[in-house]
DNA sequence: CTTCCTAGGTCAAGCGGTTTAGCAGCCGAT
DNA sequence: ATCGGCTGCTAAACCGCTTGACCTAGGAAG
């Protein structure tokens, strides 16, 4: 029951030396003169005993606890924040280390709370991850614990990582505009000449500019801009029937996440349109929804995972270059647009191989 | 930059006493014997430097880190961990504890390593979360550290707290049921007399016999069971559409989840059935596409964010009573059964004041 | 004038590791 | 014989906090 757990002392009892020579040979640090004699006997006798090292001792006699902090608005919410710590998890499982979650829900003094009981038990590093990328100041008081924003930039911080919103956007519109679906383009969720709000977040901003990069590389005009204030599913839903009431015909649908898709594939139902036939859709985020769509959406998948694992690593890595790290994004390549013979030899090998339909 | 942290050593001697005085004040024990002018001097001298306690130099004295561990079969996935997760979060922030998450992907080897990371790190207790409610071992290696079950069972760990999978069933029954939907019920997902399979977890079991308790009760029967493999869409989908293929007319779906009733609704519309008017659907879950349909669902909600809390709470509180925890399913009374005038009453208030469709 | 409380603290030994300085023995060179 | 240098290991300080044992001065009691 209350059975002590066993310690290098009882390690180095067994063996009959110090500890000093336990935790040289169980480190094997190198440079150390311990015979092999030793050593083994060392190893033995830990061995037989399941000595396993107190990593809260060691922690504050090493001021490094193999600990990182995860500081996030929401813990929940579809694959965004699951999937960054998600990778973040994955990442620091492989270099031994171990996650501290908190959540803030946004609350600015939960933010501070959250950094002092990070820092108060003495994290190697913060990740601090936004629903949203925003610009948002960080907690001051973070002391000489280095901190990553992921999803979001502040002024205060060096690292921060970002998906590839411009080549994202740049890469999923090409695939649209080669397929051969230039005209009748309709951009779904903002306009480009739209007066600058809350909502214009660099992401945003980026992804637009992706857009018409690609759009005007193949010299193309979209016949029709929506902009929409929540990108929600009613909000894709309305943009896109009140087009159609309006009287035009859209052909290919660029919207800027893939709820307002959603919404639109409903609009273009009522109607007798059917997305990836009479009209191509592509959108953003590879929202958990995506897949659940009929047909399948082809989406830029904001790429969570990865972007969790590369903040683990610029935070275990003290000399990599500072600044903003980008992360592609991946093309999800399914049924929404309809493909002519090119694109289908270039784009056929990103498809999923096996569609998660069953889950 | 590498500013020394602000010890204990630092507050007394600015105040000018013993580091055993300013812990006493510090941490405002009773019984011990401090004059009023020490302790203002001690609290005066921690607020000025700031001061702040390390709780890993702390946890190593006292062997109670304050953190509990979280391991879980996948950290993602639609409100399932998620919600488990951030319940118990939220819980714990609420008793200044901090969460270590950890993720098996349901490997074995993975839970053992996880443990061990955990109690190297000393947690005062381990969550073991698992996405399905099975049974399940659990690594013998837990030493002292108290583990409960969340969502599941083990027959080694005395706590387990699963969702009131009976009563919940029996509830949503009968809001169909006394909503005069009596005719043509169809269970959909699994029948009563299909043989037991790996599938038939004690959740599946106990939600299965609150539908029977409850049709019983009405002097209800079913006049289509149908099973299915895997609760998917495309199992909900060929389900109905199956039936309907049959010749048979339901009037009230009873779908075993969320995702078997989103199939089902497609289903349903391909024959031009609306359901909240033509047909009645209930469901279990209340996963994240249920307020996505359209209409929204009416389902019995897996309440992931109170099992969370409640395995934090019973592993903080150690004289509870061991056993099976069960958490009620609160009812989300939506769109998809076509309420009457007594129920109508009854149930209206459960309505979700302001259903999240503009997420 | 001792003795005994008691109020008000302090000392020092942990907790379980890491790490620096140093010690003993042995050998070859001077 | 002396000295320096190497090898192989240990003593002890330290990380920052908690805690049971102990110390001291002042007043009351004898």
């Amino acid at each position: 029951m209350t059975q002590r757990r066993v310690t290098m002392a009882d390690v180095a009892r067994l063996a009959g030396v110090s500890t000093t020579a336990v935790s040289l040979v169980l480190n094997n640090r190198q440079g150390t003169r311990i015979s092999d004699d030793v050593a083994s006997r060392v190893r033995a006798a830990a061995q037989e005993l399941g000595y396993r090292p107190n990593l809260t001792a060691r922690a504050l006699s090493t001021q490094k606890s193999h600990v990182i902090g995860f500081i996030s608005e929401q813990v929940t919410t579809d694959r965004l924040a699951s999937g960054l710590i998600r990778g973040a998890l994955q990442e620091a499982k492989r270099h031994n280390h171990v996650l501290f979650i908190a959540e803030t829900e946004g609350e600015s003094h939960a933010v501070d709370e959250a950094v002092d009981a990070l820092t108060d038990r003495q994290v190697d590093g913060i990740i601090y991850a936004a629903t949203r990328p925003q610009t948002l100041r960080v907690p001051a008081r973070v002391g000489s614990t280095p901190v990553v924003m992921l999803n979001a930039v502040s002024d205060d911080v060096a690292d921060n990582v970002l998906a590839d919103e411009f080549a994202g956007a740049k890469d999923i519109v090409d695939l649209l505009l080669e397929s051969g679906h230039t005209d009748g383009v309709v951009i779904v969720g903002r306009s480009m000449d739209q007066p600058d709000d809350e909502w214009l977040s660099i992401a945003v901003r980026r992804r637009l500019a992706g857009i018409w990069d690609s759009l005007s590389a193949h010299g193309v005009r979209p016949v029709a801009q929506i902009p929409c204030q929540p990108w929600s599913v009613r909000s894709g839903y309305e943009a896109v029937r009140d087009l159609l009431l309006a009287g035009v015909q859209p052909h290919a649908l660029i919207c800027m996440n893939d709820r307002l898709a959603f919404g639109a594939y409903r609009a273009l139902s009522e109607v007798h349109l059917t997305p990836g036939r009479d009209v191509s859709v592509v959108s953003f985020d590879d929202d958990d929804i995506a897949v659940y769509l009929h047909p399948m959406l082809t989406t830029a998948a904001a790429p969570f995972e990865d972007m969790g694992a590369l903040a683990v690593r610029i935070l275990l890595d003290n000399n990599h270059r500072p600044g903003e790290h980008l992360v592609p994004m991946p093309l999800r390549v399914r049924d929404s647009v309809h493909l002519n013979r090119a694109t289908e030899a270039e784009f056929t090998a990103m498809r999923n191989p096996e569609p998660d339909w069953t889950r």
